[in-house]
DNA sequence: CGGGATCCTAAGCGATACTG
DNA sequence: CAGTATCGCTTAGGATCCCG
C-alpha cells in the first residue's frame, strides 16, 4: 500500500479487513448457520431442528441478513405447503475455509478452554 | 465418533463445534483485538487507538473476557503512571490461523460485500 | 411449512465522572 | 495510564399470536 493511498476497506468505512468479515459472520448465529449449510442445502425448518439454540424469529433475521450480504441463496418454491431452500452462494462459498477452522479449533480446543474458565473462576475471575 | 458416545463440544453444552470458536472471538471486538495483539504486545490506550470504534468500557470487557478464556495475558507493571501490556498466550495463538484468514477475507472481499449490499438495498431489502 | 407482526424484557453499550 | 462505577438509552432477542 502506497503513502496517502486508503486501504479499499478504509474506503467502506472500516479500520481493518477483520471488521469486514466481523461485520459479516459475526452475528451469534451466522457461522452456524454457514457451518450446516456447506453440508448442502436445508430447508427452513430442518435448520431450526440443527441449531436448537436459535429461536424462528432470529433464524428468520439472520438468514436474511445473510442473504442481503449475498452469502446465501433463498429458493421458494411456489407450491402448497410452501417450500423454501437456503443454500450458500459462490460468494458464500469463499467463507467456507474459515467456518471448517472454525470448526476444527472448536473441535479441538473445547476442553482447554473449559479448563481456562474453570481456573479463572476460582480465581474469582 | 461411535454410537452412543456425546462429542467433547456437547459435553460442554455446544451443539456444534462451531459455537465454541464463535464463544471466544464472537465478541464484535475480540477478533479485532486478537488482530492486533498477533503483531505482538500492546498497551492499552496503544489498543484504543487502534480501534477506533471501541469505548474503554467496552474494551475493558472484551479484553477481561479473553484473559479469562485463557487466550491473553495481562501483565501488571507495578510502577507510576501504570503500565499494562496484553500478549496473546500460547493457547491464544492457536486461534491466529482463524484470524489470519479473516483478514485475508476481509482485505479480498470487501468491495464485493457493499456491492451485494447496495444491489438488495435497491430491491428493497 | 415458513414465515410476519407485536409486545416486552434483558442485555449491550455509550457517556460521564471518578481513582490508584 | 489504565482503569472502575453509575446511569440511562438503545438494541438484541424471546414469547406469543396470526397468516397464505
Amino acid at each position: 500500500m502506497k503513502h496517502g493511498t486508503k486501504a479499499i476497506w478504509e474506503l467502506y468505512g472500516y479500520a481493518c479487513p477483520v471488521e469486514v468479515t466481523i461485520d459479516v459472520v459475526g452475528g451469534k448465529w451466522k457461522s452456524i448457520i454457514l457451518f450446516h449449510l456447506l453440508k448442502g442445502k436445508k430447508r427452513f425448518n430442518e435448520l431450526r431442528r440443527l441449531i436448537p439454540g436459535v429461536t424462528q424469529r432470529m433464524l428468520t433475521l439472520q438468514l436474511r441478513e445473510l442473504e442481503r450480504d449475498g452469502i446465501i441463496h433463498r429458493e421458494v418454491y411456489k407450491q402448497v405447503p410452501p417450500k423454501v431452500e437456503y443454500s450458500l452462494t459462490e460468494f458464500g462459498q469463499t467463507l467456507s475455509p474459515i467456518v471448517q477452522l472454525m470448526m476444527d479449533w472448536g473441535r479441538t480446543h473445547t476442553k482447554q478452554l473449559a479448563e481456562s474458565r474453570e481456573r479463572n473462576q476460582e480465581k474469582g475471575f
